[in-house]
DNA sequence: TTATTATATAACGGGTTGGTTATATAGATT
DNA sequence: AATCTATATAACCAACCCGTTATATAATAA
């Protein structure tokens, strides 16, 4: 029963839930979502770590950057199917991902540091 | 998407997982199910509390007791087949469940609050 | 009423969580 | 090699969570 309790504890955080509708829409490097959250690096960096461990997301390198992506094809895939049908049609999710238009991730990631600092935060 | 956060976080918790798994046998008093578990009365009264504010139970007076039960019939009901589905086949439900065979809440519930300090848990 | 029972609420304490800043690590470039 | 960039980790802090005990409330019984 814990591995249930384990899932849903990582589905219980709203910019994990964010995190989930990014990647909902492609694979992702962490400044990106970063930028898109509106917070520190780190922080998205904790939060990939731990959906990583239950098996939510998978990472890949490519070059600098380490993308991020779902992982549908797994035992989570119910609850991943309910989570994005919720998803699809919300307010902030659209708003995070609309907001990743204007970042260029080759030349934005470093500037982007001060922009969240100068209290940015959607 | 606070809202699907919530839900979540009400089904994070170990305890409440087994409360449902008590619900889905049966509507069921406070005492029994603080019996069943091991915990205080009052825990088990917070917990219900939270699950009655996102809709996952409901509850009916009956004398001296107040029945609670599950909520199937509404928003919630996907996630309640996943859940309900994982905890059928589960040990610690079935122990749960057993456990309340030999307890009668008419004459038990006061005692069992010895029982509880005396340091049962199941 | 008074007493008894079941449940709800309040207050406290230890553990966890999620944010931050600072620093370490890994990959790419020169 | 040295340097830069993206990411990961560590340390700190405020807020929250869940257990407990103590107490208040609501319902029944004498």
């Amino acid at each position: 029963m814990e591995e249930l309790t384990k899932l849903f504890k990582i589905l219980s955080d709203l910019n994990r839930l964010r995190i989930i509708a990014l990647l909902m829409q492609r694979k992702m490097c962490v400044c990106e979502i970063a930028f898109a959250l509106g917070v520190t690096q780190p922080a998205v960096s904790r939060h990939l770590k731990k959906m990583k461990a239950v098996g939510l997301v998978g990472d890949e390198q490519d070059g600098f950057w380490t993308n991020y992506s779902l992982k549908w094809g797994n035992e989570h895939k119910v609850v991943l199917d309910y989570v994005g049908g919720w998803l699809k049609e919300n307010a902030q999710a659209a708003r995070d991902f609309e907001r990743l238009k204007g970042f260029d991730k080759v030349h934005s990631c470093k500037i982007d540091k001060k922009s969240i600092q100068g209290g940015f935060h959607g």
